[in-house]
RNA sequence: GCCGGAGUGGCGGAACUGGCAGACGCGCACGGUUCAGGGCCGUGUAUCGUAAGAUGUGAGGGUUCGACUCCCUCCUCCGGCACCA
């Protein structure tokens, strides 16, 4: 009988169903092992080879820890607000739900037919109430502990989608969807707090196995910097000193080298200097074409602007020197003080402006190498035109007055103490970074209500806890309006509230959360989905909240120990998902004997690209269906070339030619093993049993490490030496086999288990040990050299002294051949591996 | 610009801790199969050379008996951040 994939594989599935192997139980005694990757977002456009890269991966990890005796959570789930919906709802005019709905269930029926070992009882999703009601509990505990809070700020505006985007959906200046040149806008919107978790979200990174990429470009994003804040007096015309501005450096030790002052175009001192500015109208005009600018967000380096205020000088608190000041926009003013000193010698972006503005340059910091003797009397005005770029690094200080000669890591130190001792309360140390705040509105329909009601007495209010899940109401425009609001906004009955606390007439919240709030906790629902009912949405839990009631199963499967997602989350959803964590961890709603971090170890695969190692997409016509490969190939072969086509977490092309490798490898197991079935009395020889024993130890190696493509080479060279040998293994090692084939290729497994006469199902096998003895190398080949270079090999058995073994090597013709006529200068050896002979 | 990662046959890639470079697969070539094609099977397949042999892991240099692997300089590609003071 030939292979024939489309003939078994749906049989295995059911079988596997029916048995409920791959059930999670909750509070095993077994040591439990949670496997998660990110849900998928159900789109329109179905499964793609990109998630099967990744799911299979995990799959196979998932099918083996089950076989070594773990109590695997493998669940799946749906990631179902979002804006492609959405705006397919508005194309259409097909209910979000109504497409939601359709388009998980056709996500679920191709992941079926893949025949993944998920515990589907414990499936969930992010746009049911049921699941929602706590997306929005999670958000009122916020609100209550003041961590979100209701602010007008400027947001980067989508004007095609319409909507504002958090920092990290912005990409170079343009909407991360769509593309679009993003706009400032001023709006009222939900702000979440994580900055204050910024320094935790830092720290703890110590205590993940994350990859290093992962780690730096989250660390990067929070972007620490300490340094110092500085007041500068500043001085008008008439000699007056009563105003200052603060700035913030991290290097204090160039202090003596500041030659002006820079303010941010929207400086709030500017307001309060205004009558002493004397060219205020130019100041003015300036600011705003600065705006325009920001607005159209092309703030260029290269085209360094700026404008002095003139009648006003700021005096630096080192030397007591007057300084200029200027306005510009390369200063920005939501990081730091918004003001910066400006030392053009030892800054880059101050040397580009001083260059401009023709302005003073004076050196401070002498790099170790150059530095030679200490210079007698410092020239304070040097012109810039000796200069050919800023030096940011270390060295020793010079022009510094009593500082002169101090390294400069001593001098940020030292500098910062005077100046905060000696002259009193000028200076004083400072945190800042990058990370700002997370917006948390967006004026959309499909995603979860913000619970909030707005009340002229009582300010904003959450709904009581008992009256939520605030369900989103069955709409049938789904436009945002003309001035960006919710289409909620258009709806009295929604809009028309009455506050929880006085019961006054209020006002809704419009605002809907962000995609991503719903993947905020997921990771926790898993862990009890099953227990719930989903059918009513109003039901009530025993305990205060889901996360008490159900908190031992919390605490039994929590942390995830293995956690795959995609590159281009690094930043988003893991960033924001380890803050609410943090969160629910401080109020307890997640048992605090847990850790402080919900995922143990962190992977990313690599994006599948396109044949000729381009893009997959829709326009280039090049997209995979993984589902067709199957139907045509089989889901075993699917899964066997979607883990050999290259290291797991490196990008790679699809090549549909080589798809055809993988299924020649399974036929030719299919037709090695059916042979083997007639011969399982024979006994294994020996060289065919150390063969599957090196296998098996590769195999298990290799799977721990993502090293799936030479975990599936390995196999293929066991069954070419298995077919090329002629001879049988024996009933046992021949299960052994098809267990450690098993992860990758379960449907054939099970097919020839069954067919070799074995009881029960293949994936509930103990995986197979192997024999230290017998997986180690074949025979012991010594390699000979001579002057490094490859001569000969000399097999050697038993016990042989390096003398003898010399003497051997040294015998041999192809080694004579290259050693006579000259000397032997000496003889290397590395026992077990070579002998090299240098003449 | 800064920070990461990577450069190996026609292609995807392999190589433990410095010790046979190119495993495994694709492709290609030739041969076989009562063989139209396809499929399957076998053999070969880094480059130059009839061969002996020489050369060869982005480029150049270094350390070493020995370097894809370690060190220095440079180039290219990919990813992240990007006026963050």
């Amino acid at each position: 009988m030939n292979y024939n994939p489309q003939g078994i594989e749906f049989k295995w599935q059911e079988a596997w169903d029916k048995n409920q192997v791959f059930k999670a139980e909750d509070l095993s005694k077994k040591p439990k092992f949670y496997l998660l990757f990110e849900f998928p977002y159900a789109s329109g456009a179905g499964l793609h080879v990109g998630h099967c890269r990744s799911f299979i991966a995990l799959d196979v990890v998932a099918r083996k820890k089950r076989m070594e005796g773990f109590n695997v959570l493998f669940p799946i789930g749906w990631d179902s607000f979002g804006l492609p919906t959405e705006n397919y709802a508005i194309k259409t005019g097909i209910h979000p739900a109504a497409a939601t709905q359709q388009n998980t269930e056709n996500f679920k029926k191709q992941l079926k037919f893949l025949g993944f070992s998920f515990d589907w009882s414990r499936e969930i999703n992010t746009s049911d109430p049921v699941y929602y009601k706590w997306t929005q509990w999670i958000f009122v505990q916020l609100f209550k502990k003041g961590l979100a809070y209701k602010a007008k700020i400027p947001i980067n505006w989508c004007p095609s989608c319409k909507i504002g985007l958090a920092n990290e959906e912005v990409i170079a200046g343009n909407c991360e969807r769509c593309g679009t040149k993003v706009v400032q806008k001023e709006r009222e919107q939900w702000m979440l707090k994580i900055t204050k978790y910024a320094d935790r979200l830092l720290e703890d990174l110590e205590k993940v196995d994350y990859p290093e990429r992962v780690k730096l470009a989250q660390k990067e994003w929070i972007g620490k910097s300490e340094g110092w804040v500085i007041k500068f007096k500043i001085k008008n015309a008439k000699g007056k000193t009563d105003n200052e501005v603060e700035i913030f450096t991290t290097r204090i030790d160039t202090l003596f080298g500041v030659t002006f002052l820079v303010l941010a175009p929207e400086h709030s001192a500017i307001e309060k200097l205004k009558t002493q500015i004397s060219n205020i109208k130019a100041v003015e005009q300036y600011i705003g074409s600065a705006q325009m600018k920001a607005a159209k967000n092309n703030q260029g380096k290269d085209a360094r602007s700026g404008i002095e205020l003139r009648g006003v000088t700021a005096i630096n608190p080192a030397n007591n020197r007057e300084i200029p000041v200027f306005l510009a926009d390369y200063v920005s003013s939501q990081y730091g003080t918004g003001a910066i000193m400006g030392v053009p010698c030892h800054d880059q972006r101050d040397f580009d402006f001083a260059k401009q503005k023709n302005l003073p340059f004076v050196e401070v910091i002498e790099p170790y190498q150059a530095h030679k003797t200490l210079p007698q009397k410092a020239p304070w005005i040097v012109s810039g035109g000796q200069f050919e770029s800023a030096y940011e690094g270390e060295g020793f200080l010079i022009n510094s007055e009593r500082f002169d000669g101090l390294p400069s890591f001593a001098a940020r130190v030292r500098i910062g103490e005077w100046l905060q001792k000696k002259i009193g309360k000028i200076a004083e140390k400072a945190t800042y970074y990058k990370l700002r705040d997370w917006i948390f509105s967006r004026q959309r329909y499909w995603g979860e209500p913000i619970p909030m009601v707005y009340c002229k007495n009582c300010n904003w209010v959450p709904l009581k806890e008992s009256d939520l899940p605030l369900e989103l109401p069955d709409i049938k425009e789904y436009k945002p309006t003309d001035e960006g609001d919710s289409p909620l906004a258009k709806i009295k009955g929604w809009v028309n509230a009455i506050c929880p606390k006085c019961g006054a007439v209020a006002r809704r919240e419009t605002d809907v959360m962000p995609n991503w709030a719903g993947s905020n906790w997921y990771y926790l629902a898993f862990a009890f989905w099953h227990k719930l009912g989903t059918q009513n949405s109003k039901r009530k839990t025993q305990k205060e909240n889901i996360f008490e009631q159900y908190e031992k199963e919390i605490a039994y499967w929590l942390p995830v120990d293995w956690y795959n997602g995609g590159m281009e989350h690094a930043t988003l959803h893991l960033l924001y998902s380890r803050f609410i964590y943090k969160f629910l961890w401080d109020i307890e709603a997640v048992p605090k004997l847990l850790g402080p971090e919900p995922y143990k170890k962190r992977t990313s695969h690599g994006i599948i690209l396109g044949e000729g190692s381009v893009k997959m997409s829709k326009s280039k016509g090049n997209v995979i269906d993984p589902l067709e490969i199957a139907k045509e190939f089989g889901v075993d072969t699917l899964r066997i070339y979607q883990m050999f086509m290259g290291p797991y977490e490196q990008m790679i092309p699809w090549d549909t030619k080589s798809v055809k490798g993988a299924r020649r490898f399974l036929e030719k197991i299919w037709n090695v093993a059916e042979k083997n079935i007639e011969h399982l009395k024979d006994k294994t020889a020996l060289s065919i049993e150390k063969a599957l024993h090196r296998t098996i130890k590769k195999i298990t190696e290799d799977i721990d490490n993502l090293k799936f493509n030479t975990a599936i080479s390995s196999l293929m060279e066991f069954c070419n030496s298995w077919k090329d040998s002629g001879s049988y293994l024996n009933k046992k090692d021949f299960g052994v086999f098809l267990k450690i084939l098993s992860p990758f290729a379960p449907h054939i497994s099970e097919a020839l288990w069954e067919k070799a006469g074995f009881e029960g199902l293949c994936a509930v096998q103990l995986w197979p040990k192997y024999n230290k003895v017998l997986a180690q190398p074949e025979s012991t080949m010594l390699i000979l050299q001579v002057n490094g270079k490859m001569r000969d090999k000399l097999e050697t058995v038993g016990d042989i002294s390096e003398e003898e073994l010399k003497e051997m090597a040294l015998a041999r013709e192809k080694i004579s051949k290259w050693v006579r006529g000259q000397t032997v200068r000496r003889v290397v050896f590395v026992p077990g591996k070579l002998i090299n002979i240098v003449v």
